[in-house]
DNA sequence: TACTAGCGGAGGCGGCATCTCCGGTTAGGG
DNA sequence: CCCTAACCGGAGATGCCGCCTCCGCTAGTA
């Protein structure tokens, strides 16, 4: 469609795209374009000839880390079978939430005008009710967990990393041991009280404006 | 010290008072004194005439707020010795907070100087320590929980609330029971992977400032 | 009535993120 | 080697937002 850049520039968007992964998994999307032009060694100006603005850029980026995110879970699918299957597979999966901060904002709060969200959502929500399905069958997971308890705890989790990431790096394993715990199927569990949030639901929070301060 | 308010100045100070609780309460502390002074029916001018400045606010509003949720806790000591009383006071221990969210942000964001958070640290400290150890020694709390895990699982829940409220008020006793399920003492817990914070630590945590999107 | 505490709210101030603009530089085709 | 279009840097325009002040007017109170 276009001209090749020339190579100077064509280097520069890769600095950039490399900069701004790094930030962006490091500090969330609410970077600033500036920050990753200078942390790119361009100037700002570079920064936005070659991408029309940071939504722009965003795109760019995390349109192939969701793919490999959505093919992580769907890879994990045949051995949530077992305990130590599932685990794993949650295990793995929160490991790549924790690690890019982007990606957790990406997912869980409101960005683009729900288009791209939307469609990441349609690919992972069958996955995600595959896997709590398979697991109920397999009776290794408690048998009134729904699919959209997972996100949910997505969320949990990332929030007590951020918040004891100043003092204690890696501190979240022990909480997602714990809601494990409580998640395995075993006698003696209390029901948990209220329906989970629906799909529909969950995709409207999605959408909506994020109060702020999620 | 000073002259008695003239009777109208009196009235606009509660009814910026009870304003302030109200949004405070809905909204967290970063609702702005303009709106405050809206809300109350006042203008913005006679609320910084009452107080210095939104601190002062906030320190006049908290100070029995916080004294009644350390009363709660040490009252509820008594009954953790079975699972269902620890439930309970944990349970409504959490609703306080829930109901709250500006109270969740002096607790867990860094407010004042750390002067405020420092001394209230103090008092709830000693009272958590005891709650998990006489829950534990009843054999009811599984082993390895620890005193700055109470915190942390509020701040969790707290989020899975503010998160869900658009869509869905009342969703967080779900995650609460869950974690509850996790948290009692049972056979075939997985040993928690990561010591909890230290209450140094968790010090810390409140006094710094808090990365972006707590 | 008179005196002053108190009132409202427009707007000044400072900070911050997004994005533009333009004088200077450089790649690379001829 | 030279020339020009492509590209560069980064200062600063723009817009927004929250905090707080200031001042002309109102109304308690002695």
């Amino acid at each position: 469609m276009s001209r090749p850049l020339r190579a100077d520039a064509a280097r520069n968007r890769e600095l950039l795209l490399l900069s701004a992964r790094e930030l962006f998994a490091k500090r969330g999307l609410d970077v600033t374009l500036d920050e990753i032009a200078r942390n790119a060694g361009v100037g700002v100006g570079t920064a936005y000839r070659r991408f029309a603005n940071k939504d722009a850029l965003i795109e760019a980026l995390f349109e192939d880390q969701l793919d490999r995110m959505v093919r992580l879970a769907t890879e994990s699918l045949d051995k949530v079978g077992t305990w130590d299957g599932f685990v794993e597979a949650i295990g793995s999966f929160t490991a790549q939430m924790v690690a890019d901060r982007g990606l957790r904002d990406v997912v869980f709060r409101n960005y683009g005008r729900g288009d791209r969200i939307a469609k990441l959502r349609e690919r992972f929500v069958p996955t995600m009710e595959a896997v709590v399905r398979r697991a109920q069958e397999a009776g290794v997971l408690r048998a009134d967990a729904a699919p959209t308890d997972l996100p949910i705890i997505e969320i949990m989790i990332g929030v007590v990393d951020v918040f004891a990431e100043p003092v204690r790096a890696g501190l979240y394993p022990r909480y997602l041991t714990l809601i494990l715990d409580g998640l395995r199927a075993r006698p003696g569990l209390t029901p948990l009280p209220v329906p989970a949030l629906t799909n529909d639901e969950f995709d409207r929070l999605t959408l909506i404006p994020p109060p702020p301060g999620l």
